[in-house]
DNA sequence: CGGGCTTATGACATCGGTGACATGACACCG
DNA sequence: CGGTGTCATGTCACCGATGTCATAAGCCCG
């Protein structure tokens, strides 16, 4: 691989005007340029990034560590899936701003972590970014550095800048629309609560419900370990069985998310019942995948894990530069909800606006 | 960040010392070496890989292109999710040799790879690794430099080092399978041709027929663009249709792969048809999220992605380290069929084994 | 026409780590 | 006891790009 005093040579110039060439820095004459520009496209030169760090104490190279691309053939879940969405949303921040990314993997393994953290240190990042498979709090070991650190995806107690979505608010939007479509009675089935977004979606479906005067019933508001080895789907199948037993029994199934509400098809299809007509299916995700193809395709919303992602590289740039240090409150994002034909609109009668309902209540 | 200076000075050597310690290479006195990493551990020394690779011409980095970080959330089908298990075992098998991995996305447009080659080799990579959504031919631009390339889930027409997978003889594997359980009338739903993998699979489902004496019906040989935006699942429905009307229908509906199947269990039941006991489907892909959460579960054929990775990864080592630059003929990876409840096992006086069947025709 | 200024270019040191080679202190052996 | 080998450590140059300072030519202006 060639060099600037190889370029040099075969311009017949000095190794310092190639890079003046190569910056744009000094004045350099028009034929000197030209000759050294010749000269660099003859041996097909490319810029010694490691030589041109050493003096500038700048790598250009942003660190990414994540669970994501290991953990996730593990379980069968499709957990472990958001991060690579993630992923994706950071890389689209980054390259504006000309940063390299650099990944590693925990390989499941959280105690190799902290090997990870110094491996991106002697490559001497500008930044980390650490992204979790599911929205939860963690624990990092400290990074002595002052390398600035964005967690995404996750938030952990000492206020290190986060950016996470917002479960809340999202599944209240679902259950707004649903409520907008003429539903009353809506079913909740909920990921275990020990999971941050189980909570938080559940908090929403009750903010939902709340708002527009309906009163959450605890028989519609169940949490189902869907995703056990064996008895999941059992699980499932009885809590469905026992709501649509209910004398008002749900009009529509909130589903914790896409992949319940996938093996909620199957059971309503083996109970006999008729989706959307008989009983309602949303989900939560957007999981396209499964939302679009599943028949009838599936009402969902949207957790832009690629925003999240931008977000976060857009947050660890800010650190980066130096601005914005101050501001600790994590990041908060949401998306649309998408309305497909799992859901139906009730009777005209029965559909009344959802502002037309907090204006009754008032 | 502290250097070797600092920690040569506080520990009262010489910096050439620090970096015997470092590297264990010279004889280093018992007493001194406990000095050195004494004070290595009291500044947080971080070795700089820039300057370290500037002597030793060797950057411990490996590129890694891929599309699939982000066009996989443009088109609706799953396309993409592939390259993300590719690139976790390639990540496995790097992390052996203590290669950093250093990975840059295509954004969905092709003529950007010539810059990321660029940038990855102002990084001096020692090697390259290219991974496509899925099994293709492509035609990258020559890199001029002699640092080595490895293809994952594609081939080139130079007779690049590539790794892919063994679509025909999974598919025959599978295949093989069904005849094994009892299934004489096995139709096949095939991607589009246009795909390599359709071609490959539509083949290996020809080889399994073949090989166990049973005739290839044209009518039970299918292609079908079920991801076509509107009218796919409607020309998937009429497909099917048609084939349940023959006089010998099909026992078994195979798809072109696991999102088809999904597909074909949302249809299969608006016809009323109940599966696996009137038509059993199989898919391909073994994408767990699907195939495991599927009613009942999906009787799938693994396409092992992550075993892609990993020989990539080791093919690339190999490559780096000298050894067989002269094999040029691509690695072909297969996996297990996982046979799952949406296919029965017709009745026991109809099952053979494959072995029976061979015997019987001679 | 000489001083001051701009433009174009080069010489050299420097970043942090490591290879090549040198040095000094012992130990061992004939 | 001198020669030879081994161990422990240091000195110095060098990898490739670039910041600092120096130099040289050309030009403007009083």
């Amino acid at each position: 691989m060639s060099t600037i005093y190889d370029v040099a040579r075969r311009a017949g110039v000095s190794a310092k005007t190639v890079s003046r060439v190569l910056n744009g820095d000094g004045p350099v004459g028009q034929q000197t340029r030209q000759d050294v520009e010749q000269a660099m496209r003859d041996l097909g030169y490319v810029r010694s990034n490691a030589a041109r760090m050493m003096r500038a104490q700048k790598s250009g190279i942003v660190g990414l560590i994540t669970g994501a691309i290991s953990t996730k053939n593990q379980p069968s879940t499709q957990q472990g899936l958001p991060d690579l969405f993630i992923v994706q949303g950071i890389q689209r921040a980054l390259e504006t701003s000309g940063m390299t990314l650099m990944i590693a993997d925990t390989a499941g393994r959280q105690d190799r972590v902290p090997h990870l953290f110094s491996t991106f240190l002697s490559h001497r990042v500008e930044g980390l970014i650490y992204v979790a498979e599911y929205h939860q709090e963690v624990s990092l070991p400290q990074i002595s550095d002052n390398t600035p650190l964005v967690l995404a995806n996750c938030y952990d107690a000492h206020g290190t800048p986060s950016v996470v979505p917002d479960d809340r608010r999202l599944q209240a939007d679902l259950v707004r629309r649903l409520i907008v479509a003429g539903h009353r009675r809506i079913a909740y089935l909920s990921l275990r609560p020990g999971m941050v977004a189980g909570r938080l979606r559940s908090l929403g479906y009750c903010d939902a419900l709340q708002e527009a005067g309906l009163e959450v019933d605890p028989a519609l508001l169940q949490h189902v370990d869907f995703d056990q080895p064996e008895i999941g789907p059992q699980l499932l199948w009885d809590t469905i069985d026992r709501m649509l037993r209910l004398d008002a029994p749900p009009t529509v199934l909130c589903c914790g998310n896409d992949q319940m509400a996938m093996m909620v098809y199957g059971i309503l299809r083996s109970m006999g019942r008729k989706v959307p007509d008989e009983v309602g299916v949303a989900g939560f995700d957007n999981y396209r995948a499964i939302a679009e193809t599943l028949y009838p395709p599936l009402t969902t919303v949207d957790l832009p894990y690629n925003a999240i992602g931008v977000r976060a590289g857009e947050r660890l740039m800010q650190l980066i530069s130096g601005e914005s240090r101050k501001d600790r409150s994590p990041v908060l994002v949401a998306g649309p909800v998408h309305w497909r034909a799992s859901v139906n609109e009730l009777r005209p009668e029965n559909v009344v606006t959802f502002r037309t309902l907090r204006e009754e209540k008032e």
